[in-house]
DNA sequence: GATGAATGAGGTTTCATTCAT
DNA sequence: GATGAATGAAACCTCATTCAT
């Protein structure tokens, strides 16, 4: 298997968009790759042609949604001016990817739960590093910094609303209620402003 | 196989407890039924004694892990007077039960969001009921009528306020930062009374 | 898999001759555990049951073959008085596992030269040892000790000797010509005779 | 596939050189097509471009290291004038070809052991032709005519020798021990002239 | 009730071979 | 001539399940 060829990339690609689909659609423990071949329309051998093992493959699977979802919702944020509207902006693009999206947010978590027990260092790491917070913390320091927000301590709070978000996403993924989880996001915003935000004069 | 004696009974306890740990370690994917019997000190067929198939063990396993979980909150509710109170329990236990029983949770999250994709009648469904905010929404109903609360929409915020809970577990199942996770709760805490108490004179 | 029974036991030691017998008739490298379990007229997972992987059966196949040749030599040799006939009966017994256990020889031979190669610890060592000519050493030693050999250099001459017997082992794998065998027996302790022993007056 | 052109001859020349080098290194069993192309830094395509199967190019292969090894030796005895000087030079070219080639040595062995077991006609019999001492033999028979060598049954002898010569290559595969390999030389011409040669007057 | 042996379907992986470019 | 993508058979291994003892 060469690795950079046109050929290639988009076998990888291709490859990669119908694991998550069946992986969706079927749970991760009950995908193998044989499913993923067919569901792509091809034979087993090129997934192994493409993918030195199956561990890989989800290695890779994983990362390609981590870096979709973040870049869907750093471009939203990039969109915005003041910090209040950056973090409204990422709470809407989240929860909007969940819906846009909801197969590509159920596969993130099924890996990632499924991994997560493993001793050895997860691989699976950007999924904890979207838990860490840090894009939050950042909008939330600038907005203290420019008066904006209120002081208050800002890992927890960094932590609570990316909490809030992925219970959110997780609830979205069994109950497939949308108008819900608009109504939960629009109380989501007014409650962050008023725990956040100063009263502008 | 029979269900109704003793020994019966507390076989089938002792497998799905063993069972819970081993998929709590190895993850659900990694786990087979040899590797439970072997962790519980039995032979491979006691397990196919018990239960019927993996399947009902899996299920039956995570019932009880729901129930417990369920009964542990609910005793810590239960124990309370006012609604406020009620409400700042339920979201204690629920942080403690993941600290106390952080195994039960991550098993519980890996069987459910495995099995939350597939079409067929989902039966995990216990968990979803769980993300349904039923006992949630009874306290806060309560607490508006007693006029301890505002009166918000009520469903919005009881996802909202699971929400927080659960994704707060998943990231402690990532982190293991027990420190941290204690001063999201008090954050939690204060802004849920920020947001839904009312001052009281 | 439990190694302790008896069931156990004589399945592994089936499972061992089985697989000699096949590899003797297929090749190594042409012979899967599904052949072997098929000669054994039992399924393919049999084989895993038993032995933990495929290394594992070949590893315990060749050392079994290597005990049983040694043994069948080292009876022949204990059975002598003097030096002169140690050394015969070593001989003798060698060539005579040929023709009475060709198949064994020749898996000895295929594994061994099969993984003769690879860099790390060789874990088919009883055979490089059986090359090491350390039985052949110590009779020659005794014999000169005694006055009965002349003295000449004792690692040489040994190694010599079991080259001698192995080459005529593989020209017997490959011509399975038993009369010529017997010719090339005879003629060789006569030429051990004329090299080693002293004229009895 | 044309074979006549000189860049066709070379290629194959290549290939073949190369796959002794993979074969000695990783053993028959291991070494695949892949591993020879790579090794070779060509695609998989050259090598089935110019070899119509695997089969065909372990054969290849096989045929011309046996042929490089024969004519090595042959080079060496026809150096020789008398048959003692013949037979000393034969042992002296087949031992020095050890060293200087084990890895072919290794690779005939490997092959060669590999499909002594096949009912089929072996396509591997250049190997059994080695074995089958006629070189040796017609030394021998030269010498006795000239009164050089004692009168010894030819067809024994001839197979002792070269069992002998075998013998020390297969050690050598397996110790590397080239000091050890030229003591064992030393004693066998010794030997050889003890057992077969008459006195020069 | 309990055990361990056996089964066989199914999973991942390897690889000789084919073929369009 | 050469390449790398694709195929599909076959290998090894895992494991839920069955069953005689």
């Amino acid at each position: 298997m060469k690795k950079g060829t046109f050929t290639s990339y988009f076998r990888r690609k291709q490859i990669i968009e119908v694991a998550a689909k069946t992986i969706a659609k079927q749970g991760f423990n009950n995908t193998s790759l044989e499913d993923i071949a067919a569901n792509a329309g091809v034979s087993k051998g090129v997934i192994s042609y493409h993918f030195a093992n199956k561990y890989n493959l989800i290695r890779d699977m994983t990362a390609t949604l981590m870096q979709q979802m973040n870049q869907f919702i750093k471009e939203r944020v990039a969109e915005s001016e003041t910090n209040t509207e950056k973090l409204h902006n990422y709470i809407r693009a989240s929860i909007e990817f969940f819906y846009e999206k909801r197969d590509h947010f159920l596969v993130i978590m099924d890996v990632g739960i499924n991994h997560s027990a493993r001793e050895e260092s997860n691989p699976f790491s950007p999924f904890s590093y979207r838990l860490c917070r840090h894009e939050i913390s950042e909008i939330i320091l600038a907005g203290q910094k420019k008066g904006e927000f209120k002081v208050l301590p800002v890992e927890p709070l960094a932590s609570n609303i990316q909490a809030t978000i992925d219970g959110l996403g997780i609830q979205y993924i069994f109950t497939s209620d949308r108008k819900h989880l608009l109504e939960c996001q629009k109380q989501m915003l007014a409650l962050v402003d008023l725990a956040l935000c100063n009263e502008k004069t």
